[in-house]
DNA sequence: CGCGGAATTGAAAATACTCAAAATTAGTGG
DNA sequence: CCACTAATTTTGAGTATTTTCAATTCCGCG
């Protein structure tokens, strides 16, 4: 048992999930749903800086889908600084380490957090007699190799402002398809974790920070941020100087 | 039609493909293996910098493997200078644009090779009632994440050394897998084709070259290279000096 | 043999990093 | 609620790295 799991969670039924339309049993009708809350092992809550999963954690069968709140993966250990991506609700994660595999890599939750633990070989069994829920596994996965090459494209941006910007532009489009503002959030995570992901160090994070801040992109107050010129901001990801 | 396709080839059955043991069929027994030649739209050649599918091609519903050869795909058009990744024998490319979206992408020929054309649908409706070849394809599309996530992973190595001697030693790897020697190989994209994947100028892949090779890391004439000390190279990939 | 793309090289300029210190904020316990 | 400590963030100066731009060389190919 991990240390982060503060309780297992009353049955929340997926039926009622806030996340459900985004979320792996998404179109199946009430009879399947049911069924499909049996490939669930089980909900936890996360408490902020904990784990979700650590590094040479048990067989990989296990896969996680942030229900409420953030997590961050890393490559090897947390402390290593290789930040792999930023989980938001409805997200999957865990599934570099599928099938069959140890988790090569960790999970911490970057604030309160609760989590679905499914299991991978039961989820095959469904998927092999479900097939609107194997379909949109399917969809899912893909997904998840755009977001990827989204990621790597992102990566691939020479200068560190251009990562930068598309970096909020990213999490914007994702806050905004989950029903929050696109122009006015919370970072979740430190400077140093951007700059982890992004392959910057902390320092090019606040400057970059200060210099959108005096063009006038961003307005930012702590770890809130306005994205005031989101034309600009896009110009700027896809290489305007500014 | 697209211009690169020299001819439909006659038909290559898959249960004699040399790369079978490493493509989506992996595992069928002689039965299924049969059915899945229906899945298979065409097979092609394609020539040397010919393309295989183009940015805007009809609706997304082909999947793309390399049979020989090799291909690059580029985000958005070729010219761009997006190169998203180099793809060899028994890969497979165009997941990016589905399911039902049109290519964002495109995709090139490094060297002549020959392509398998699926039917994203049709392979759909046969992973709905052969079990092997449902379990495969999740299998390749985790493979497909986790080599996405090498590449981020790479990517975010902040010395372009340290990117682009992971850039050789994927390379070695994937060649070792396919039966090639892991440390002679022949480059089969350009040095700008090179710096494009890996956010670098084709100028600073000259000048990497070099060093590397007054290092004794590798020796290098024209697009042959030769991999002469492998730890040396991980050491460096893993953030070592020179 | 000559043309043209690819590769190399050099020098200057731009960019991001390192290291160190100061300022700010968050967390903890009295 | 405040004080104290630890952690995060900001800032600055100097350094290292990579890019840019231009010129040259090298090959492959007709």
């Amino acid at each position: 048992m991990n240390l982060s799991e503060v309780s297992n969670l009353r049955p929340v039924e997926c039926a009622n999930c806030a996340m459900r339309r985004m979320c792996l049993p998404e179109g199946l009708d009430d009879g399947n749903l049911q069924q499909f809350n049996q490939v669930i092992l089980r909900r936890f809550r996360t408490l902020r800086r904990e784990p979700v999963y650590r590094s040479g954690d048990p067989v990989g069968e296990t896969l996680y889908v942030v229900r409420v709140g953030g997590v961050k993966t890393c490559h090897g250990g947390v402390d290593q600084q290789q930040v792999t991506g930023f989980h938001m609700s409805g997200e999957m994660l865990g599934l570099e380490a599928l099938p069959g595999a140890s988790h090569d890599g960790s999970a911490l939750a970057l604030e309160d957090s609760e989590i679905c633990a499914i299991s991978y070989p039961r989820l095959e069994r469904l998927c092999d007699v479900v097939t609107p829920l194997r379909r949109h596994f399917h969809t899912l996965l893909m997904d998840e190799i755009r977001r990827e090459q989204r990621v790597s494209a992102m990566l691939r941006n020479s200068r560190a402002d251009q990562r930068f910007a598309a970096f909020l532009l990213d999490l914007s489009a994702r806050y905004a398809a989950r029903g929050y503002s696109s122009t006015r959030f919370r970072l979740t995570m430190s400077r140093q974790e951007i700059g982890d992901f992004l392959g910057l160090t902390a320092e090019s994070i606040s400057r970059l920070l200060r210099n959108f801040r005096s063009a006038q992109l961003v307005a930012v107050e702590r770890r809130q941020v306005l994205l005031n010129d989101m034309p600009g901001l896009r110009a700027l990801a896809q290489g305007a100087a500014y």
